[in-house]
DNA sequence: AAATAATTTTAGATTAGTCTAAAAATATTT
DNA sequence: AAATATTTTTAGACTAATCTAAAATTATTT
């Protein structure tokens, strides 16, 4: 058995995991779970003990195999009830996330396979990322950062890497959403804002925001 | 703020108070919340500090009309769910209690508001329970058990008492659900027992039974 | 009205998850 | 290589929800 919390911080893990190196480290856990760190040391040898996690005093965690498939588990679960959340209940893809922290740890395999059937067994959640199938198994797709892309080419917006209320209500309020398809018109050198086009409009964004699309070509 | 076991403890007060008495005795919760007496009362005492209960010492405890509000947007919510299983994911009504039982805790107006749409304002859940609307209005239906029903007479099936799976998968193998026309051929006085007939069938219920279906006369 | 039985509450522990403050270990600077 | 800074762990305490065992209250019998 496996609590609500324990499946929160091993999503944490793989999270910070995944961005980046391998290992991961107290702090890094206790910021994204807003806790402290001796709150987080006390967890770790909790998973440790359940086999969640591969953990040596001072040395950080890593996720185990087991832990792995909990962290994926709980993953799929989230991105496809906000899929559920858009696609069924008129959520816009900013006010998804919270309620899908809540829904992802309703334990039924029942529930999620019908539901994914339900939604015709999507690929990816609102935000471009991917969801994983039943097996655990991701459909990687190619992409860039608008940061990356190349001046004079043309690319779809196929996902965003912050997923903050505020910047997916500043695209929509740019009228760029996934699918969208842009060309970049100048990469400006002096602070590495991007000339964009799309559907009549021509943009500029700041490198922050360069960084947080992502574009595959077309 | 109120937390999930406290959430569950005023819906078992509420279901205790409505099917009898007026005040509800510490024993009762702890049967329905299969717990103990002495956690019902820290319980109650704090559901009285948080003013969702009345409570004397040694005198039971009554839901205060924000308790009643409280259990009734769960109840709502729990039935909510349990059309949306039925009729979107494919679940047969003895499947879809434990599910409810947790998504029932999900906090979130939007979520239940468009689910309810979604599901066109069902009035009933799948075993025949109204569903209060937004306002915690119940839409009342006039039913009487099958083994108060008259010989001779003809009535709809609008609901059961048993929920459990045991139960329904009982009425599922006599092909009995909601919605089924039921004449009553037969009530024998020696054991109380009730043969009844529908769509070309004739079979006897036993008392048991007779008292946990509610009819419609049609 | 006493005695007995049943119910309810209190007292004291336990577990999960958290916190603060201090100690220990590791990393970085000088 | 010492000194200093940062990170991590430990120690001890707290809250929510639970338990067992004993005490207090209420209900039922005799
Ligand atoms: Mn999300
Ligand atoms: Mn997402
Ligand atoms: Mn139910
Ligand atoms: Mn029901």
């Amino acid at each position: 058995m496996i609590t609500l919390t324990e499946e929160n911080y091993i999503k944490a893990i793989y999270h910070l995991a995944s961005n980046g190196e391998k290992t991961v480290n107290t702090n890094a856990i206790a910021a994204v779970m807003q806790t402290k760190a001796s709150s987080v040391t006390d967890m770790i040898k909790k998973l440790s003990e359940k086999s969640y996690v591969d953990y040596k005093k001072y040395q950080g965690a890593t996720l185990t195999d087991d832990g792995k498939r909990v962290a994926v588990n709980i993953i799929r679960k989230h991105r496809l009830w906000e899929v559920f959340l858009v696609e069924k209940l008129n959520f816009s893809w900013d006010e998804v996330h919270e309620v899908a922290e809540h829904l992802e740890h309703i334990k039924s395999d029942k529930l999620i396979d019908e539901l994914d059937a339900l939604l015709e067994f999507p690929s990816h959640d609102p935000h471009g990322d991917p969801i994983p199938d039943k097996e655990g198994n991701f459909k990687h797709i190619e992409k860039i950062m608008l940061a990356k892309a190349e001046a004079g080419s043309t690319y779809k917006c196929v996902g965003v890497d912050d997923t903050s209320s505020k910047f997916l209500k500043y695209l929509d309020s740019n009228s760029i959403a996934l699918g969208t398809i842009i060309t970049i018109k100048h990469k400006e050198p002096y602070d590495n804002s991007v000339k964009i086009a799309f559907e009549n409009t021509e943009i500029v964004v700041s490198q922050n925001v360069a960084k947080n699309i992502y574009l595959k070509k077309v």
